[in-house]
DNA sequence: GACATTAGAGGACGATCGTACTCTTAAGTC
DNA sequence: GACTTAAGAGTACGATCGTCCTCTAATGTC
C-alpha cells in the first residue's frame, strides 16, 4: 500500500545509513541489496522506489558516509586549540577507535581500491564528492596559497588511509597501535608542526 | 581422465598467474572461481584438485603477487646508483604506468579493505606475507637501527599505497599524474633524502 | 468524495556464486 | 602388464545476486 512522504523520507534516510555502513564494513560486493533493506525492516520489493540502481545506492552512501566522517572530523579540528587543529585531526584519524570501527569510518580506508574500479560515471560523482570533503579541511592547512593547501590535503588523507587500512589487517592489538603511533608521529611531524 | 604430475603444476601455475591478476583488477569478490578457470582454458570442476577454497587461492594469489611485485621493485632498487635506490623505489611506486595497471601492481593497493575483512586465519597468512615482502627492502632504508628501518617501511609502503589507490579514483590522467607528482616529491623529500 | 498516484510486498527472472559429488581415462606404481 | 590413483569434465546443490513486474491499499490531488 502507498505510505505518506515522511514516511517514505524517513525509509530513505535508513536505507542510506544502513548501506553507508553495511557497504563500508562488508564492502559493496558482499552488501547486497536484499541484505541492506533486510536489516532497514524493509523487503528488497520496494528497493526500486528509493533508487535508481545499486551503483546509485552506492554514490549516495559514499555522500552520506564523507558527510558524517568531514562533520566529524572538522568538529574535533575546531575544539582543539587553533595551532593544534591539524593535529587533532591526524590523531584522530589514526586513532584504534577509527581503525576498530571501519563502518562508521573514513570511505577511502574502507572502500578505495572499490572506487577506482566502479565506472567511470559514478567515479566522476565519487570524485566531486571527495572533492567536497576536502574544501572542508582547507581553513585547517598551513599554507600560503589555497593551491599549496589543497595539494597537501590530497596528499594526507589518502596517505593516512593507506596507513588505516593496512593496520587494520593486522591481527595483533598492539601491533596495530604501534603502527598508528608511528604514522601519528610521522604526519604531524609533516604536516602540522611548521 | 588423469594428467602427469608436469601438466598439473603447469594447470596450477597458470590458475595462480590469473588469479593474482584478476583479483587485482576486479577484486576478489567479482573475480568468481568460474571465471578465473574459464580464462585459464579449464572448466571449474577441476578447481578443489589445486586448492582446498577460494580463500586458498586468494592466499595464495596474494603471495605470489607480492612476490612478483617485490621481485621487481628490489630490480629497480638495485639498478639505480647505490644513494638512489630508494627515490628509485618510490618512483617506480608512485608512477603512472603503476596507476594504469593494478592488475600487475601492489597487492595493498588493490586489495588493501579486503585483506583487513578476511577472517583471521587468512589475515595471519597475508601477514607473513607482508613481512616477508618489507623484509627485501631493509637493504634500501636509511636509518641506524633495524627496527628502525622496518618502521620506516611499514609506514613507507601503506601511505604510498593509499596515494596510488586514490588517484586510481580520479577519471582524468592529467589530474592523476599531479596527484603522483606531488606525492613523489613528498615521500623522496621525507624518506630518500637526508 | 472521486480519482490518479505510488510505497512497499511478493514473486519471478536469469546469472553467478562456492562447494561437493560422480565418472572417465590416463598416469604412476609395483 | 595388472592395479591403484588422481586430473579434470560434467553436473547438481542451495544461495544470493541485481533487476523488473504485478498487485495492494493508502495517500495526495482536484
Amino acid at each position: 500500500m502507498r505510505y505518506s512522504r515522511v514516511h517514505k523520507a524517513q525509509n530513505h534516510e535508513k536505507i542510506l545509513s544502513v548501506a553507508a555502513r553495511s557497504f563500508r564494513e562488508r564492502g559493496g560486493d558482499s552488501s547486497g541489496i536484499g541484505t541492506v533493506m533486510k536489516k532497514v525492516g524493509l523487503k528488497k520489493g520496494g528497493f526500486y522506489r528509493h533508487f535508481k540502481s545499486k551503483d546509485d545506492l552506492f554514490v549516495e552512501a559514499v555522500a552520506r558516509a564523507l558527510d558524517e566522517t568531514g562533520k566529524d572530523m572538522v568538529e574535533v579540528a575546531k575544539s582543539a586549540p587553533e595551532d593544534q587543529a591539524l593535529r587533532a585531526i591526524i590523531e584522530r584519524y589514526l586513532s584504534a577507535g577509527h581503525a576498530n570501527s571501519p563502518g562508521t569510518g573514513c570511505v577511502r580506508a574502507a572502500l578505495g581500491p572499490e572506487l577506482a574500479r566502479k565506472p567511470v560515471a559514478v567515479r566522476r560523482r565519487i570524485e566531486s564528492l571527495l572533492e567536497a570533503y576536502r574544501e572542508r579541511f582547507l581553513p585547517f592547512m598551513p599554507g600560503q596559497t589555497r593551491a599549496e593547501k589543497q595539494a597537501k590535503i590530497r596528499l594526507l588523507f589518502p596517505s593516512m588511509a593507506g596507513v588505516l587500512m593496512m593496520a587494520r589487517v593486522s591481527s595483533d592489538p598492539q601491533r596495530r597501535e604501534q603502527i598508528l603511533m608511528d604514522a601519528r608521529n610521522f604526519f604531524i611531524k609533516s604536516f602540522a608542526e611548521q
